[in-house]
DNA sequence: AGCATTAGACCGACCGTCGGTCTATAATAT
DNA sequence: ATATTATAGACCGACGGTCGGTCTAATGCT
Protein backbone atom coordinates (compact mmCIF):
# COMPACT_ATOMS: atom_id res chain seq x y z
CA UNK A 1 0.00 0.00 0.00
CA UNK A 2 0.88 3.90 -0.97
CA UNK A 3 4.14 2.60 -2.52
CA UNK A 4 3.43 5.06 -5.15
CA UNK A 5 7.03 5.47 -6.97
CA UNK A 6 7.93 1.88 -6.77
CA UNK A 7 9.01 0.39 -10.42
CA UNK A 8 6.82 -2.44 -11.58
CA UNK A 9 9.03 -5.58 -13.16
CA UNK A 10 8.48 -4.95 -16.59
CA UNK A 11 10.32 -7.67 -18.92
CA UNK A 12 11.00 -6.53 -21.81
CA UNK A 13 13.37 -8.31 -24.96
CA UNK A 14 16.66 -6.70 -24.55
CA UNK A 15 16.91 -5.49 -28.17
CA UNK A 16 14.06 -2.92 -26.84
CA UNK A 17 15.31 -2.27 -23.65
CA UNK A 18 18.72 -0.82 -24.37
CA UNK A 19 17.38 1.12 -27.54
CA UNK A 20 15.20 2.56 -24.68
CA UNK A 21 17.97 2.90 -22.79
CA UNK A 22 20.21 4.30 -25.42
CA UNK A 23 16.69 6.83 -26.71
CA UNK A 24 17.13 8.17 -23.21
CA UNK A 25 20.74 8.69 -23.10
CA UNK A 26 20.81 9.92 -26.36
CA UNK A 27 18.01 12.64 -25.17
CA UNK A 28 19.57 13.53 -21.85
CA UNK A 29 22.82 13.71 -23.23
CA UNK A 30 22.08 15.97 -25.45
CA UNK A 31 20.22 18.01 -23.43
CA UNK A 32 22.66 18.55 -20.40
CA UNK A 33 24.92 16.84 -21.50
CA UNK A 34 27.52 13.80 -20.52
CA UNK A 35 28.25 14.62 -17.08
CA UNK A 36 25.48 16.74 -16.05
CA UNK A 37 22.97 13.71 -16.72
CA UNK A 38 23.50 11.09 -14.20
CA UNK A 39 22.94 7.36 -14.14
CA UNK A 40 19.28 8.30 -12.16
CA UNK A 41 18.08 10.10 -14.53
CA UNK A 42 18.80 7.90 -17.19
CA UNK A 43 16.79 4.95 -15.08
CA UNK A 44 13.94 7.52 -13.70
CA UNK A 45 13.29 8.37 -17.08
CA UNK A 46 13.88 5.03 -19.03
CA UNK A 47 11.48 3.57 -16.49
CA UNK A 48 13.84 0.89 -14.48
CA UNK A 49 16.36 0.12 -11.91
CA UNK A 50 19.72 0.37 -11.50
CA UNK A 51 20.52 -3.04 -11.30
CA UNK A 52 18.63 -3.44 -14.58
CA UNK A 53 20.97 -0.39 -16.39
CA UNK A 54 24.20 -2.60 -15.27
CA UNK A 55 22.40 -5.47 -16.39
CA UNK A 56 23.09 -4.16 -20.01
CA UNK A 57 25.81 -1.78 -19.75
CA UNK A 58 29.35 -2.38 -17.55
CA UNK A 59 29.24 1.17 -16.86
CA UNK A 60 28.21 5.26 -17.74
CA UNK A 61 30.90 5.13 -19.76
CA UNK A 62 29.97 2.26 -21.94
CA UNK A 63 27.03 3.38 -22.26
CA UNK A 64 28.44 6.61 -24.03
CA UNK A 65 30.82 4.35 -26.12
CA UNK A 66 27.76 2.65 -27.21
CA UNK A 67 25.23 5.27 -28.06
CA UNK A 68 28.55 7.35 -29.84
CA UNK A 69 28.52 4.30 -32.20
CA UNK A 70 25.15 4.23 -33.21
CA UNK A 71 25.02 7.97 -33.55
CA UNK A 72 27.95 7.51 -35.48
CA UNK A 73 26.98 4.91 -37.65
CA UNK A 74 23.63 5.99 -38.11
CA UNK A 75 24.87 9.27 -39.50
CA UNK A 76 27.13 7.39 -41.67
CA UNK A 77 24.28 5.49 -43.53
CA UNK A 78 22.97 8.81 -43.85
CA UNK A 79 26.06 9.97 -45.97
CA UNK A 80 27.09 6.49 -48.15
CA UNK A 81 24.52 6.81 -50.78
CA UNK A 82 26.24 9.84 -51.85
CA UNK A 83 29.74 8.25 -51.63
CA UNK A 84 28.60 5.61 -54.16
CA UNK A 85 26.40 7.55 -56.20
CA UNK A 86 27.09 6.23 -59.67
CA UNK A 87 25.72 8.60 -60.93
CA UNK A 88 27.76 11.58 -60.19
CA UNK A 89 31.67 11.57 -61.15
CA UNK A 90 34.27 12.34 -58.13
CA UNK A 91 33.79 15.94 -58.14
CA UNK A 92 29.54 15.86 -57.84
CA UNK A 93 29.89 13.16 -55.11
CA UNK A 94 32.28 15.32 -53.39
CA UNK A 95 30.10 18.04 -53.46
CA UNK A 96 26.55 16.14 -52.67
CA UNK A 97 28.96 14.50 -49.49
CA UNK A 98 30.87 18.35 -48.48
CA UNK A 99 28.16 20.92 -48.88
CA UNK A 100 25.58 19.05 -49.36
CA UNK A 101 22.68 18.55 -51.89
CA UNK A 102 21.21 16.68 -49.14
CA UNK A 103 22.74 17.87 -45.87
CA UNK A 104 22.85 21.28 -45.88
CA UNK A 105 20.37 22.16 -48.10
CA UNK A 106 17.26 24.79 -46.75
CA UNK A 107 14.21 22.38 -46.28
CA UNK A 108 16.46 20.15 -43.38
CA UNK A 109 17.82 23.22 -42.07
CA UNK A 110 15.52 22.87 -39.02
CA UNK A 111 16.19 19.65 -38.02
CA UNK A 112 19.92 20.34 -38.29
CA UNK A 113 19.29 22.83 -36.31
CA UNK A 114 18.23 21.29 -33.20
CA UNK A 115 20.86 18.47 -33.88
CA UNK A 116 24.02 21.01 -33.76
CA UNK A 117 22.84 23.47 -31.47
CA UNK A 118 23.10 20.98 -28.47
CA UNK A 119 26.01 18.95 -29.75
CA UNK A 120 28.37 21.96 -29.83
CA UNK A 121 27.46 23.35 -26.70
CA UNK A 122 30.82 23.76 -25.08
CA UNK A 123 29.16 20.76 -21.72
CA UNK A 124 29.09 18.31 -24.65
CA UNK A 125 33.05 18.40 -25.78
CA UNK A 126 33.54 14.55 -24.46
CA UNK A 127 29.78 13.78 -26.15
CA UNK A 128 31.03 14.90 -29.01
CA UNK A 129 34.74 13.89 -29.77
CA UNK A 130 33.32 10.23 -29.43
CA UNK A 131 30.96 10.84 -32.19
CA UNK A 132 33.21 12.49 -34.51
CA UNK A 133 36.16 9.56 -33.45
CA UNK A 134 33.53 6.81 -34.40
CA UNK A 135 32.45 8.56 -37.67
CA UNK A 136 36.14 9.46 -38.67
CA UNK A 137 36.87 5.98 -38.53
CA UNK A 138 34.09 4.73 -40.56
CA UNK A 139 34.38 7.91 -43.31
CA UNK A 140 38.11 7.97 -43.45
CA UNK A 141 38.31 4.63 -45.60
CA UNK A 142 35.10 5.68 -48.06
CA UNK A 143 36.70 9.44 -48.38
CA UNK A 144 40.22 8.19 -48.79
CA UNK A 145 38.64 5.51 -52.01
CA UNK A 146 37.03 8.27 -53.30
CA UNK A 147 39.94 10.82 -53.49
CA UNK A 148 42.00 7.90 -54.65
CA UNK A 149 39.57 7.29 -57.72
CA UNK A 150 39.28 11.26 -58.19
CA UNK A 151 42.92 11.15 -58.25
CA UNK A 152 43.40 8.31 -60.88
CA UNK A 153 40.69 9.60 -62.78
CA UNK A 154 42.22 12.74 -62.89
CA UNK A 155 39.27 15.02 -61.41
CA UNK A 156 41.78 16.38 -58.70
CA UNK A 157 45.16 15.55 -57.65
CA UNK A 158 46.00 14.09 -54.12
CA UNK A 159 49.42 12.58 -53.29
CA UNK A 160 48.17 10.51 -50.30
CA UNK A 161 44.36 9.73 -50.03
CA UNK A 162 44.25 9.28 -46.55
CA UNK A 163 46.45 11.85 -45.28
CA UNK A 164 43.99 13.99 -47.77
CA UNK A 165 41.25 12.15 -46.13
CA UNK A 166 41.75 12.48 -42.69
CA UNK A 167 42.45 16.25 -43.21
CA UNK A 168 39.59 16.99 -44.71
CA UNK A 169 38.05 15.01 -41.76
CA UNK A 170 40.05 17.52 -39.41
CA UNK A 171 39.03 20.46 -40.70
CA UNK A 172 35.54 20.31 -40.96
CA UNK A 173 35.24 20.37 -37.43
CA UNK A 174 36.01 24.23 -37.27
CA UNK A 175 32.27 23.62 -37.73
CA UNK A 176 31.68 23.33 -34.22
CA UNK A 177 32.71 26.35 -33.21
CA UNK A 178 31.72 28.23 -36.36
CA UNK A 179 27.93 27.08 -35.91
CA UNK A 180 28.05 27.86 -32.51
CA UNK A 181 28.86 30.98 -32.38
CA UNK A 182 26.18 31.53 -35.07
CA UNK A 183 24.09 30.10 -33.10
CA UNK A 184 24.48 32.50 -29.74
CA UNK A 185 24.97 35.41 -32.41
CA UNK A 186 21.56 34.40 -33.52
CA UNK A 187 20.16 34.03 -30.00
CA UNK A 188 21.18 37.20 -29.14
CA UNK A 189 19.37 38.68 -31.98
CA UNK A 190 21.63 39.23 -34.78
CA UNK A 191 20.67 37.20 -37.12
CA UNK A 192 21.36 38.38 -40.35
CA UNK A 193 25.18 39.03 -39.45
CA UNK A 194 25.13 35.47 -38.31
CA UNK A 195 23.92 34.31 -41.43
CA UNK A 196 25.85 36.38 -43.40
CA UNK A 197 29.09 35.44 -41.09
CA UNK A 198 27.57 31.27 -41.39
CA UNK A 199 27.39 31.33 -45.13
CA UNK A 200 30.16 33.16 -45.85
CA UNK A 201 32.47 30.36 -43.43
CA UNK A 202 30.39 27.53 -45.35
CA UNK A 203 31.66 29.27 -48.67
CA UNK A 204 35.32 29.75 -47.63
CA UNK A 205 35.37 26.28 -46.45
CA UNK A 206 34.44 25.16 -50.06
CA UNK A 207 37.12 27.06 -51.13
CA UNK A 208 39.83 25.80 -48.98
CA UNK A 209 38.35 22.28 -50.04
CA UNK A 210 39.20 22.93 -53.83
CA UNK A 211 42.66 24.02 -53.18
CA UNK A 212 43.24 20.96 -51.08
CA UNK A 213 42.47 18.78 -54.18
CA UNK A 214 44.22 21.88 -56.66
CA UNK A 215 40.45 22.58 -57.86
CA UNK A 216 39.94 26.28 -58.92
CA UNK A 217 38.22 28.16 -56.00
CA UNK A 218 34.80 27.87 -56.13
CA UNK A 219 34.18 24.17 -57.62
CA UNK A 220 32.81 22.80 -54.42
CA UNK A 221 30.01 24.55 -53.30
CA UNK A 222 29.84 24.07 -49.47
CA UNK A 223 26.33 26.45 -48.98
CA UNK A 224 23.17 26.96 -51.02
CA UNK A 225 21.91 30.85 -50.79
CA UNK A 226 19.63 31.04 -48.25
CA UNK A 227 20.89 28.51 -45.52
CA UNK A 228 22.39 31.03 -43.12
CA UNK A 229 19.13 32.35 -42.69
CA UNK A 230 17.34 28.89 -42.83
CA UNK A 231 19.33 27.33 -40.54
CA UNK A 232 19.47 30.08 -37.73
CA UNK A 233 15.93 31.11 -38.34
CA UNK A 234 14.57 28.02 -37.95
CA UNK A 235 11.65 27.77 -34.90
CA UNK A 236 13.45 25.69 -32.17
CA UNK B 1 49.66 14.01 20.68
CA UNK B 2 50.03 11.07 17.82
CA UNK B 3 48.57 13.92 15.03
CA UNK B 4 51.22 12.26 12.98
CA UNK B 5 50.46 13.25 9.58
CA UNK B 6 48.54 16.67 10.58
CA UNK B 7 49.38 19.88 7.62
CA UNK B 8 51.48 21.98 9.66
CA UNK B 9 50.10 25.64 9.08
CA UNK B 10 52.45 26.80 6.31
CA UNK B 11 51.90 30.19 4.87
CA UNK B 12 53.21 31.28 1.29
CA UNK B 13 52.59 33.95 -0.85
CA UNK B 14 49.20 33.59 -2.99
CA UNK B 15 51.37 33.55 -5.83
CA UNK B 16 53.51 31.17 -4.79
CA UNK B 17 50.97 28.97 -3.72
CA UNK B 18 48.80 29.38 -6.46
CA UNK B 19 51.67 28.41 -8.83
CA UNK B 20 52.42 25.20 -6.47
CA UNK B 21 48.89 24.03 -7.27
CA UNK B 22 49.09 25.00 -10.94
CA UNK B 23 51.79 22.89 -10.91
CA UNK B 24 50.80 19.99 -8.97
CA UNK B 25 47.42 20.18 -10.67
CA UNK B 26 49.38 20.32 -14.22
CA UNK B 27 51.23 17.23 -13.27
CA UNK B 28 48.66 15.16 -11.92
CA UNK B 29 46.27 16.24 -14.77
CA UNK B 30 49.23 15.16 -17.92
CA UNK B 31 49.66 11.18 -16.17
CA UNK B 32 45.84 11.00 -14.88
CA UNK B 33 43.87 12.90 -16.70
CA UNK B 34 41.36 15.57 -15.20
CA UNK B 35 38.56 12.86 -14.19
CA UNK B 36 40.88 10.93 -12.40
CA UNK B 37 42.73 13.13 -10.84
CA UNK B 38 40.91 14.39 -7.36
CA UNK B 39 41.12 17.05 -5.57
CA UNK B 40 42.11 15.49 -2.73
CA UNK B 41 45.14 14.39 -5.05
CA UNK B 42 46.02 17.51 -5.62
CA UNK B 43 46.11 19.07 -2.42
CA UNK B 44 47.55 15.63 -0.93
CA UNK B 45 50.71 16.41 -2.94
CA UNK B 46 50.78 20.16 -3.08
CA UNK B 47 50.88 19.86 0.97
CA UNK B 48 48.02 22.02 1.58
CA UNK B 49 44.31 21.68 2.88
CA UNK B 50 40.93 21.40 1.39
CA UNK B 51 39.94 24.85 2.65
CA UNK B 52 42.92 26.28 1.08
CA UNK B 53 42.90 25.07 -1.84
CA UNK B 54 39.36 26.53 -2.57
CA UNK B 55 40.39 29.37 -0.78
CA UNK B 56 42.52 30.03 -4.16
CA UNK B 57 40.19 28.27 -6.70
CA UNK B 58 36.36 28.32 -6.75
CA UNK B 59 35.83 25.04 -8.07
CA UNK B 60 38.34 22.20 -9.42
CA UNK B 61 36.77 23.63 -13.06
CA UNK B 62 38.13 26.64 -12.29
CA UNK B 63 41.51 25.18 -11.59
CA UNK B 64 41.83 23.57 -15.26
CA UNK B 65 40.89 27.26 -16.64
CA UNK B 66 43.37 28.74 -15.34
CA UNK B 67 45.93 25.77 -15.83
CA UNK B 68 44.41 25.63 -19.34
CA UNK B 69 45.54 29.28 -19.87
CA UNK B 70 48.43 29.52 -18.03
CA UNK B 71 49.33 26.66 -20.19
CA UNK B 72 48.58 28.43 -23.89
CA UNK B 73 49.82 31.60 -22.47
CA UNK B 74 53.29 29.91 -21.90
CA UNK B 75 53.37 27.91 -25.83
CA UNK B 76 52.13 31.08 -27.61
CA UNK B 77 54.61 33.23 -25.97
CA UNK B 78 57.34 30.74 -27.72
CA UNK B 79 55.49 31.27 -30.85
CA UNK B 80 55.36 34.91 -31.01
CA UNK B 81 58.71 35.91 -31.82
CA UNK B 82 58.43 33.77 -35.15
CA UNK B 83 55.43 35.64 -36.15
CA UNK B 84 57.09 39.05 -35.16
CA UNK B 85 60.52 38.13 -36.67
CA UNK B 86 60.97 41.02 -39.15
CA UNK B 87 64.24 39.22 -40.43
CA UNK B 88 61.76 37.26 -42.89
CA UNK B 89 59.53 37.41 -45.14
CA UNK B 90 55.91 35.90 -44.52
CA UNK B 91 56.15 32.53 -45.85
CA UNK B 92 59.57 32.86 -43.72
CA UNK B 93 57.55 33.45 -40.87
CA UNK B 94 55.20 30.41 -41.17
CA UNK B 95 57.50 28.04 -42.25
CA UNK B 96 59.01 28.92 -38.57
CA UNK B 97 55.56 28.66 -37.52
CA UNK B 98 53.86 25.96 -39.16
CA UNK B 99 57.33 23.37 -38.70
CA UNK B 100 59.21 24.67 -37.65
CA UNK B 101 62.14 25.58 -37.33
CA UNK B 102 62.56 25.88 -33.42
CA UNK B 103 59.35 23.35 -32.76
CA UNK B 104 59.49 20.40 -34.59
CA UNK B 105 63.14 20.59 -35.18
CA UNK B 106 65.62 17.24 -34.24
CA UNK B 107 66.99 19.15 -31.12
CA UNK B 108 64.09 19.74 -29.04
CA UNK B 109 62.13 16.19 -29.89
CA UNK B 110 62.93 14.68 -26.52
CA UNK B 111 61.15 17.04 -24.87
CA UNK B 112 58.10 17.73 -27.28
CA UNK B 113 57.60 13.87 -26.82
CA UNK B 114 57.09 14.11 -23.06
CA UNK B 115 54.53 16.57 -23.76
CA UNK B 116 52.76 15.30 -26.77
CA UNK B 117 52.65 11.54 -25.08
CA UNK B 118 50.42 12.53 -22.68
CA UNK B 119 48.34 15.46 -23.72
CA UNK B 120 47.09 12.61 -26.57
CA UNK B 121 46.13 10.07 -24.96
CA UNK B 122 42.48 9.86 -25.23
CA UNK B 123 41.61 10.35 -21.54
CA UNK B 124 42.74 14.09 -21.54
CA UNK B 125 40.78 14.97 -24.20
CA UNK B 126 39.09 17.44 -21.94
CA UNK B 127 42.26 19.14 -20.71
CA UNK B 128 43.66 19.01 -24.73
CA UNK B 129 40.32 20.85 -25.51
CA UNK B 130 40.79 23.53 -23.18
CA UNK B 131 43.83 24.53 -23.57
CA UNK B 132 43.55 24.15 -27.52
CA UNK B 133 40.57 26.76 -26.56
CA UNK B 134 42.56 29.36 -25.00
CA UNK B 135 45.59 29.05 -27.44
CA UNK B 136 43.60 29.47 -30.35
CA UNK B 137 41.98 32.56 -29.37
CA UNK B 138 45.22 34.30 -28.65
CA UNK B 139 47.07 32.20 -31.81
CA UNK B 140 44.18 33.58 -34.49
CA UNK B 141 44.53 37.08 -34.27
CA UNK B 142 48.19 36.97 -34.79
CA UNK B 143 47.88 34.15 -37.96
CA UNK B 144 45.52 36.06 -39.30
CA UNK B 145 47.24 39.13 -39.37
CA UNK B 146 50.59 37.40 -40.44
CA UNK B 147 48.11 35.94 -43.60
CA UNK B 148 46.78 39.62 -44.11
CA UNK B 149 50.17 40.68 -44.80
CA UNK B 150 51.09 38.01 -46.55
CA UNK B 151 48.61 38.15 -48.96
CA UNK B 152 48.83 41.80 -49.23
CA UNK B 153 52.52 41.83 -50.04
CA UNK B 154 51.71 39.77 -52.99
CA UNK B 155 53.52 35.90 -50.85
CA UNK B 156 50.25 34.30 -51.27
CA UNK B 157 46.44 34.50 -51.59
CA UNK B 158 44.09 33.97 -49.26
CA UNK B 159 40.34 35.71 -49.34
CA UNK B 160 39.57 35.40 -45.63
CA UNK B 161 42.93 35.59 -43.38
CA UNK B 162 40.15 34.79 -40.27
CA UNK B 163 38.37 32.13 -41.68
CA UNK B 164 41.88 30.80 -42.99
CA UNK B 165 43.70 31.52 -39.72
CA UNK B 166 41.05 29.57 -37.94
CA UNK B 167 41.14 27.18 -40.61
CA UNK B 168 44.92 26.57 -40.56
CA UNK B 169 44.50 26.49 -36.39
CA UNK B 170 42.11 23.17 -36.77
CA UNK B 171 43.97 21.69 -39.49
CA UNK B 172 47.19 21.36 -37.18
CA UNK B 173 44.59 19.45 -34.34
CA UNK B 174 45.40 15.98 -37.06
CA UNK B 175 48.36 15.86 -35.30
CA UNK B 176 46.86 14.60 -31.75
CA UNK B 177 45.61 11.88 -33.46
CA UNK B 178 48.44 11.07 -35.65
CA UNK B 179 51.02 11.35 -32.69
CA UNK B 180 49.05 9.32 -30.67
CA UNK B 181 49.19 6.65 -33.76
CA UNK B 182 52.73 7.14 -33.92
CA UNK B 183 53.33 6.60 -30.31
CA UNK B 184 51.67 3.59 -29.56
CA UNK B 185 52.85 1.73 -32.74
CA UNK B 186 56.70 2.96 -31.81
CA UNK B 187 55.77 1.59 -28.21
CA UNK B 188 54.51 -1.43 -29.91
CA UNK B 189 58.14 -1.74 -31.06
CA UNK B 190 57.47 -0.51 -35.11
CA UNK B 191 59.70 2.35 -34.32
CA UNK B 192 60.69 2.31 -38.21
CA UNK B 193 57.23 2.77 -39.81
CA UNK B 194 56.03 4.89 -37.19
CA UNK B 195 58.74 7.27 -37.60
CA UNK B 196 58.00 7.37 -41.52
CA UNK B 197 54.29 7.48 -41.20
CA UNK B 198 54.82 10.09 -38.91
CA UNK B 199 57.57 12.02 -41.19
CA UNK B 200 55.16 11.40 -44.49
CA UNK B 201 51.90 13.04 -42.77
CA UNK B 202 54.07 16.21 -41.32
CA UNK B 203 55.05 16.27 -45.42
CA UNK B 204 52.12 15.68 -46.30
CA UNK B 205 50.53 18.46 -43.76
CA UNK B 206 52.80 21.34 -45.34
CA UNK B 207 51.86 20.37 -48.77
CA UNK B 208 48.10 20.94 -47.51
CA UNK B 209 49.00 24.02 -45.81
CA UNK B 210 50.99 25.15 -49.40
CA UNK B 211 47.54 24.61 -51.45
CA UNK B 212 45.72 26.43 -48.85
CA UNK B 213 47.41 29.32 -49.09
CA UNK B 214 47.85 28.82 -53.16
CA UNK B 215 51.94 28.17 -52.82
CA UNK B 216 53.56 25.42 -54.89
CA UNK B 217 53.48 22.31 -52.80
CA UNK B 218 57.09 21.86 -51.18
CA UNK B 219 57.22 25.38 -50.40
CA UNK B 220 56.28 24.53 -46.59
CA UNK B 221 58.18 22.46 -44.84
CA UNK B 222 56.88 20.97 -41.92
CA UNK B 223 59.32 18.34 -41.08
CA UNK B 224 63.01 18.20 -40.82
CA UNK B 225 64.38 14.66 -41.71
CA UNK B 226 65.09 12.85 -38.63
CA UNK B 227 62.33 13.89 -36.62
CA UNK B 228 60.32 11.30 -36.75
CA UNK B 229 62.80 8.58 -35.41
CA UNK B 230 63.99 11.66 -32.95
CA UNK B 231 60.55 11.98 -31.58
CA UNK B 232 59.53 8.67 -30.72
CA UNK B 233 62.69 6.79 -29.92
CA UNK B 234 63.55 9.56 -27.54
CA UNK B 235 63.70 7.65 -24.55
CA UNK B 236 61.01 8.57 -22.02
C1' DA C 1 -0.02 -32.33 -19.18
C1' DG C 2 2.24 -31.13 -14.99
C1' DC C 3 6.21 -30.26 -12.40
C1' DA C 4 11.20 -29.00 -11.65
C1' DT C 5 15.01 -26.47 -13.15
C1' DT C 6 17.38 -22.78 -14.94
C1' DA C 7 18.81 -18.41 -17.31
C1' DG C 8 18.70 -13.97 -17.03
C1' DA C 9 15.85 -9.66 -16.61
C1' DC C 10 15.02 -6.95 -12.93
C1' DC C 11 14.88 -4.62 -8.18
C1' DG C 12 16.62 -1.24 -4.77
C1' DA C 13 19.32 -0.89 -0.45
C1' DC C 14 23.74 -0.02 0.14
C1' DC C 15 28.83 1.48 -0.37
C1' DG C 16 32.91 4.20 -1.17
C1' DT C 17 34.39 8.35 -3.30
C1' DC C 18 34.06 12.68 -5.02
C1' DG C 19 33.55 17.82 -5.36
C1' DG C 20 32.36 21.17 -2.49
C1' DT C 21 30.89 23.66 2.19
C1' DC C 22 31.44 25.15 6.70
C1' DT C 23 33.20 26.47 11.11
C1' DA C 24 37.13 27.28 13.65
C1' DT C 25 41.52 29.27 14.15
C1' DA C 26 46.25 30.97 13.25
C1' DA C 27 48.82 34.61 11.03
C1' DT C 28 49.13 39.17 9.35
C1' DA C 29 47.82 43.85 8.47
C1' DT C 30 45.86 48.06 10.21
C1' DA D 1 42.80 45.54 19.51
C1' DT D 2 40.48 44.48 15.52
C1' DA D 3 39.76 43.12 10.93
C1' DT D 4 41.21 40.47 7.24
C1' DT D 5 43.36 36.85 5.02
C1' DA D 6 45.09 32.19 4.87
C1' DT D 7 44.79 28.06 6.57
C1' DA D 8 42.85 23.39 8.60
C1' DG D 9 39.95 19.41 8.31
C1' DA D 10 35.34 17.56 9.72
C1' DC D 11 31.55 17.22 7.24
C1' DC D 12 27.74 16.90 3.49
C1' DG D 13 24.90 15.36 -0.36
C1' DA D 14 25.22 13.31 -4.70
C1' DC D 15 27.30 10.37 -7.62
C1' DG D 16 28.70 5.90 -10.07
C1' DG D 17 28.74 1.42 -9.11
C1' DT D 18 27.86 -3.28 -6.35
C1' DC D 19 25.40 -6.84 -4.37
C1' DG D 20 22.16 -10.16 -2.67
C1' DG D 21 18.18 -11.44 -4.00
C1' DT D 22 13.33 -11.79 -6.59
C1' DC D 23 10.51 -12.81 -10.33
C1' DT D 24 9.26 -14.87 -14.87
C1' DA D 25 9.34 -17.34 -18.95
C1' DA D 26 11.32 -20.92 -21.33
C1' DT D 27 13.20 -25.57 -21.19
C1' DG D 28 13.72 -30.28 -19.87
C1' DC D 29 11.88 -34.23 -17.66
C1' DT D 30 8.53 -37.61 -16.23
Amino acid sequence: MLEGTELARVIKSPEVRSAELLDCAQRLFFQRGYDDTTVNDIIREAGLSKGAFYHYFASKEALLEALAARIARESLAELEPMLEDTSLDAIGRLNALFSGSQRLNVELAPQLRKTFAVVFRPENVVLFHRIDEVARELALPMIARLLRKGSEEGAFEVPDPIAFADMLLQIRLIFRDVMHRALRQAEGGDLEEAAHMLEERLRIYGIAVDRLLKLPDGTIEAVEPGFGRAFLGAQS
